[in-house]
DNA sequence: TAACAAACGTTATATTATAACAAATTAAGG
DNA sequence: CCTTAATTTGTTATAATATAACGTTTGTTA
């Protein structure tokens, strides 16, 4: 028996792997919506799943928008550091992997002296894409 | 006559100056039922006043409690670059003021060589206060 | 003072999230 | 294997957060 299985229940499953298929961050209910034919009727259960697995760091919730996408980042150590890039336009938004960033970030101590474990940032602008097209 | 007024409205100026008296961020409801004394009733009333505050610069929104602060930073260019400290036991906020964070910040360049104009960071971690209780 | 924009008031409703409780399932140790 | 504890489930109801739509009023500017 290994230390700790981390076996995702059946609505655990259910509800990563659409959030893993999806291109973009999901809502709640928009993933409510598309789990209904798979036996998952109530909002509850949606935000059981993803709760648990935002605890687990598989998936992360954009605050922004109330919405939820799947971790990328084999690294954000449980969703304790976490940052985005959001697109005003076209509302894409990719998970930033970037050391020097969150070495900074983890390492931040602010003009008292305080450090912090955890954190959530937020960039907005407007990605290539939408940029080319103005 | 001055290029810009900046004079805010009845409802604007009620809503601003309970956020600035309270201690912490406010949530809309509890704005709403400090207010309806002032002629305040209906929810949209508080909502809108809020987006005109942000909009301008003179409050913040907490996305991770939906919750509502004043600005005490003049130079935070209408909302568009701020960090908060959030403490995980008393739920004390404060607004980060550093330059050297704010400039990493704004000129953050992601791996494909994008820059952002604007951004929300939130730390999270014990206050000085609760730190010393444990 | 006309015309336009901004703010207001009001009702209704949409969206996001949790409480409470009982039943079913799972993990692990004796 | 059995039992105990923890987790997950299913379900109903409801709380908390936020916006749509409408017509009116107020404020600004030319």
């Amino acid at each position: 028996m290994t230390q700790k299985q981390e076996q995702l229940s059946k609505n655990q499953q259910i509800v990563l792997s659409i959030i893993e298929k999806a291109k973009g961050p999901l809502k709640a209910y928009s993933i409510l919506y598309n789990v209904q034919r798979r036996g998952i009727k109530a909002p509850l259960q949606v935000y059981r799943a993803l709760e648990k697995l935002i605890e687990i760091g598989k998936i992360h919730k954009i605050k922004s928008k109330n919405a939820f996408i799947a971790c990328k980042n084999s690294d954000c150590e449980i969703s304790k550091a976490t940052a985005f890039s959001i697109c005003n336009n076209c509302e894409h938004v990719k998970e930033i992997k970037n050391t020097k960033l969150s070495k900074y970030l983890s390492n931040f101590e602010d003009n008292s002296g305080m450090k912090y474990k955890k954190y959530n940032l937020e960039f907005f602008g407007l990605c290539k894409n939408c940029k080319l097209k103005q």
